[in-house]
DNA sequence: ACCATGATTGCACAGGCTTTCAAAACCGCG
DNA sequence: CGCGGTTTTGAAAGCCTGTGCAATCATGGT
């Protein structure tokens, strides 16, 4: 049913070879019989089958993606240009979903089924035997968004440390006194690191959070924690959020109760997702170096598929303060 | 470097074709000899070539998705969902991205080369003859969001007209008189279903469009046309919007310049985007039936690859008002 | 103990492609 | 016209798997 070569091959008279040679850059072959042979193959809608071409011991082209829920902003938006980062390599992005809490091992396992040249990991854990698994099966991977802890692969992640004591320093200029944090689920590595990194900065000033809350990095769930926060006992001045879907929530929870923004309380959060910079909530937050990140990623990921071996190395990415109105 | 099946084999002490069979639901083999395959296999980290496999005639598994830029809220949306979609139903969703603009065929094509099963196709353009090419080259093709002109394709669609009348009704009910119009790209399906539902229902009501601008879908976009058309001489008391995203842009319009919403000026959405939602805007807006396209889409698809032929089918499906505050 | 029956097993081939290898065609030049 | 050297070319070998087919094995009935 499907065209082959050697459909093309009779069809324009010549050898299945010289089908083969016709669709190969570079290969020994007379230039109008190239020319020819890819006419005739044309007219039949003929395209070599990229299975078998990879059976021969050649590269799919195929980079598994591994990514969270895309109805979190910054997902989506990470996978945007992630995507098109792959695809300007000349590389084909197969996109691996997995539920937050779900397992990544037996997504990855089938992916890596598909003969994939490669993984970018963004959601769920990967631990050493994983990573060591991929690469043994030929599949490098590269984490991103996270360290991992027992090595075995690259990773690209940005320095939260570093983007949370701008924020702290932020906080201090404008005089903030009492400062309350909503986080995320407790066990993900950029949540460890932003409440570790605002804690310590804040230390550095002699100061400490006066609260913290946990959210599940959702709109929704910043709306409810700030709601709390901003109806308890001690209102804090200012509350700092672990991203900015859930800032966007605190902002919305201040305006239903009447605060102002900055004035009352200051709000910040952390990416600098394209919502924040949407007219309402004007959101200072940290910029997330997520092109720069996509382009490491892929520049690491591409050296290993390439055959690069060595220790794994991680890149950490500076971020930038990016102060709008909201503190 | 990859391990093979007959790795496993010789390891096992057993013929190739017993590690096929291990791996095969319901062949003729004996059960412990099977579990000790697997033992092994699972010990080298053997899993089956899903390529080598797909090479017999059996199907790869892997469903073409063409989506455009994953920066529109919309479109993240949908394909989250759709997504999850495909992998429930078994089977692997290959991205293909395209920017606005982009031509379509190419990538198709080479999609199409990795011979996928099917395509879900939710941006770009396609024709009669690329519909047919794709279907002839054993990957039937589903479109989503439009109803393919020349047929040749099976597509589920919003029936964007009966969204718009309800938009006018809503409109006249609030006592709307002067309602502007900021559209997307002119030539774009849901544009053109969009305006000309409104411009209808609206005449039913003796009424008629005081203007009509055009933005890209973008809430930048919607900003930029809200703010001329709200600082215009004669300004509406009632904006509709495209989608969602121009909406968000409008009330955010709205809000710079002091104007209040709805009591000012009514604004009003397509889509029900989770942004919609958000508080500070509390958008009204028509629902797009967004898992009911994908389920009917992907029903329509699997059974096209069962094998099914005749007529292409055109599925509409009702879209539903959904009121909150801005109109 | 022997045969019919059915379940297992291994061999070999098919599937579409790339690539090695040796044969064939071509080139310029004496 | 003959000859060394450089493309071009086609045949065949592989890549990895699923499966038809024939051979083997175990089973149970007599």
């Amino acid at each position: 049913m499907r065209v082959t070569a050697d459909d093309v091959a009779a069809r324009a008279g010549v050898s299945r070879s010289a089908v083969s040679r016709a669709f190969t850059e570079g290969a020994s072959i007379q230039p109008d019989k190239r020319a020819h042979i890819r006419a005739v193959a044309d007219d039949l809608g003929y395209r070599p089958n990229l299975m078998a071409r990879s059976l021969t011991g050649g590269a799919t082209g195929l980079i598994a993606v591994v990514v969270g829920s895309l109805s979190n902003p910054y997902e989506s938006w990470f996978l945007d240009i992630l995507s098109q980062g792959i695809r300007s390599r000349g590389l084909w992005p197969l996109l691996v979903p997995v539920s937050p809490g779900q397992e990544i091992e037996p997504a990855l396992d089938h992916a890596l089924a598909y003969q994939v040249d490669g993984a970018v990991i963004a959601a769920g854990s990967v631990n050493r035997k994983l990573a060591e698994r991929c690469t043994a099966n030929g599949a490098p991977i590269v984490v991103v968004g996270r360290v991992l802890d027992g090595g075995g692969a690259d990773s690209v992640c940005c320095d939260n440390r570093a983007g949370m004591s701008m924020i702290a320093e932020r906080l201090v200029t404008t005089g903030r006194r009492k400062i309350a944090w909503i986080g995320g689920r407790a066990d993900t590595f950029s949540n460890v690191e932003r409440l570790e990194g605002l804690t310590a900065a804040l230390a550095g000033y002699g100061m400490s959070l006066c609260e913290t809350r946990r959210g599940d990095y959702t709109t929704d769930s910043g709306m409810v924690q700030a709601l709390a926060l901003l109806t308890g006992p001690d209102r804090p001045d200012a509350i700092a959020c672990g991203n900015d879907a859930m800032a966007i929530g605190a902002i919305a929870a201040a305006h239903r109760l009447g605060l102002r923004v900055p004035e009352d309380v200051g709000i910040c959060g952390f990416d600098d997702i394209p919502a924040a910079a949407w007219e309402p909530f004007c959101l200072t937050t940290v910029a997330n170096p997520v092109s720069e990140t996509v382009h490491a990623a892929l520049d690491l990921l591409t050296r290993r598929i390439a055959g690069e071996t060595g220790a794994p190395s991680t890149i950490r990415l500076p971020p930038a303060l990016r102060i709008r109105q909201s503190l």
